[in-house]
DNA sequence: TTCAGTTTTTAGACACAGTCTAAACCGGAA
DNA sequence: TTCCGGTTTAGACTGTGTCTAAAAACTGAA
């Protein structure tokens, strides 16, 4: 069983038809637990195989995103990053530079949710640590 | 005490010196409790009198965060808001209309925070509810 | 008041992330 | 083989925000 076949897997399982371009991207994207901007894969990708474009890796991003299979973040400087680890769980954000991390340690919020707006529900609850740079 | 000096007294006690373009921004930020982005601000100044430039808008809510006036936010789709009230306090996000919206009951973090990175501290806790309509 | 120096504002060019479009491509079924 | 749907592609386009250089406005001193 390899990483390849694995990926393979986990594609089918949540419904999206194989290509080569998916499989690469996919390969990148879980071979570690990082976030990854669309541009940041893009490069990656293409110092691969100069023969994958970029709408394809935003579309493919997207697809895997409302599949689940990632989990899509925007913190700021308007980039958004996919997280290939899609249990809730806290990030934080380093606001000198830039740097985004998970946060291991579970948050919990105390007490219970707040009432949410008429005719919708729950997504997922953010929490975002910001923190910056001593002098 | 009209609103024009509370404002005005807003700025000089951030050390903002004052300006026509600041004091008209500030007017419409602080009129009421919203989550504006530069472009709505920079439409809703440029009705009233269209001589103030996109550029100042930009400088102005940046120096007003800086100097803590405002809260800049991001959330979604590669827009910052800046909200006036700057407690801290949670948001509310709709994924489908891209609205955001206050969360005025309080919410806490059962336990202590995580271990910051180390050579950094603790900015703030930003905490996003993600809803979606329901079908 | 005039002058010089500093700060602020301005228009427009620019950069960047992401979307859209229309055509090309691919793979399977008939 | 042809047809047909889904997928990929290059490149144009949009929208948000930044940069730059010049004009304008303010400030304090003479």
């Amino acid at each position: 069983m390899t990483l390849h076949h694995d990926i393979a897997r986990k594609l089918a399982d949540a419904g999206i038809p194989l290509t080569s371009q998916r499989l690469l991207i996919a390969c990148e994207l879980f071979a570690e637990h990082c976030h990854l901007s669309a541009d940041e894969l893009l490069q990656r990708v293409g110092s691969l195989t100069p023969d994958i474009s970029r709408a394809t890796v935003y579309n493919t991003l997207k697809l895997f995103s409302q599949k689940g299979l990632v989990q899509e973040l925007v913190v700021e400087n308007g980039k958004r990053v996919y997280d290939s680890n899609t249990a809730p769980h806290p990030h934080c954000y380093n606001a000198d530079t830039g740097e985004l991390t998970d946060v291991h340690q579970s948050l919990q919020l105390a007490g219970p949710l707040p009432e949410l707006p008429p005719g919708t529900a729950l997504e997922r609850v953010d929490i975002i640590v910001r923190v910056r740079n001593v002098a």
